[in-house]
DNA sequence: TAGATTGTTAATCGATTAACAATC
DNA sequence: TAGATTGTTAATCGATTAACAATC
């Protein structure tokens, strides 16, 4: 696992790749060329090899790559095998339709525990998980020593939360807060999901078009 | 409304600017530096001056920016004012959270219908509109001309929904599924929100961590 | 005026694309 | 073997950073 100089364009391609070898593995495609891929995916043939190369030499010279062998390899690279034990804080529209949605087994996390501050959701079930009270965060956490945290709370609560799950030992946040987790905890992992500015991005797009 | 030359990479910090202002207008701040703006963002003052002169001179030599003027421009850029009609499609879990949780109307959207295919949701209220049955779509967009779409459908209804809606006059999509709206409809502005693609890039880092 | 800070040009850096020798 | 297609190096392109003259 040592730290790798992949860059940051080349892994946020991953998961597409991932996805449309899994597609085409389901479909029955045995092998694939980069041009073929290039066609389905809209990346150069050259990026595409590139972008391989860097984890290693997965295709045969005239023949192309084989797409359920090269569909292992990306999941093995992504992690999807793995089964990080996972925390939702938040249980509110956003985080009860992220816990009931999201294939976490699927994509390498195992969601163990749902918490929220509100005392009126305490029990209810979400994808057969009872939502916690937050003041019972510490105790599980102790217990069931989770190292990923899916952060569903307004960004004024972030800052106490997120400080005490580091301290539990959390390694990684989904954030779709809007607190500047990496800022603080430079050591963790943060993936941040910016709704409003992703709808904002749009905004622009359809008023420029 | 000229299509413009703005790279992509500008638009897309643009409503992280927007936020800054956002919250440090109502903190009561005045007049910020380019430099004072860089040590919040995690921008560079020089990059900073660089994308805030793509679209004008806002700034004052000696003195920076105002705040507020800034925040207002910002905004204008980013349509936040305009209100463009929005239907929702696809009512399950992701459909309902992101219906009820964003803040449509201070991003320049009017969210005006909620469709979904299955029966037994018609007429559940949801941000106190009624979700209605998909069949109803073509009547409704006839009416009601919606320019947006919110896609919260999987994959494999896309296409058919994305078609009729291009030939119903929608011209912007916010697109949660998986279905490739872009290379179909190329005239067409489409921000996708990969919500299992960013989970596996969380993946992949606290593996690599 | 002197000090500060922008607007803008030039230099650097990184990512993408093109080319082609290696090889299956 | 001949044809195809990769792996990899070199060329191009674009985005970021640095520098500094303009100017408030």
């Amino acid at each position: 696992m040592a730290k790798n100089d992949i860059s940051m364009a080349v892994i946020k391609r991953l998961p597409r790749y991932y996805r449309f070898l899994g597609e085409m593995k389901r479909a029955g495609v045995q092998r694939i060329s980069s041009g073929e891929l290039s066609k389905r995916m809209g990346f150069t043939a050259s990026q595409i090899r590139q972008d391989l190369n860097c984890f290693g030499g997965f295709g045969q010279q005239g023949y192309g790559y084989n797409v359920a062998q090269l569909y292992k390899e990306i999941g093995k690279i992504l992690g999807v095998d793995k089964k990080a034990k996972t925390v939702l804080i938040g249980a509110g529209n956003l985080g009860r339709a992220v816990a009931a949605h999201m294939s976490f087994e699927e994509r390498g996390f195992n969601l163990i525990g749902i918490f929220d501050k509100n005392e009126a959701l305490a029990g209810q079930l979400v994808r057969n998980l009872p939502i916690r009270h937050i003041d019972g965060l510490y105790d599980f956490c102790r217990d069931n020593a989770p190292t990923v945290a899916v952060l569903c709370i307004p960004g004024e609560h972030a800052e106490v939360i997120t400080d005490e799950l580091v301290r539990l030992g959390v390694k990684g946040f989904w954030n779709f807060s809007h607190y500047d987790i990496a800022a603080h905890h430079p050591n963790v992992a943060v993936e941040n999901v910016h709704l409003s500015d992703s709808l904002m991005t749009l905004s622009y797009y359809i008023n420029n078009l």
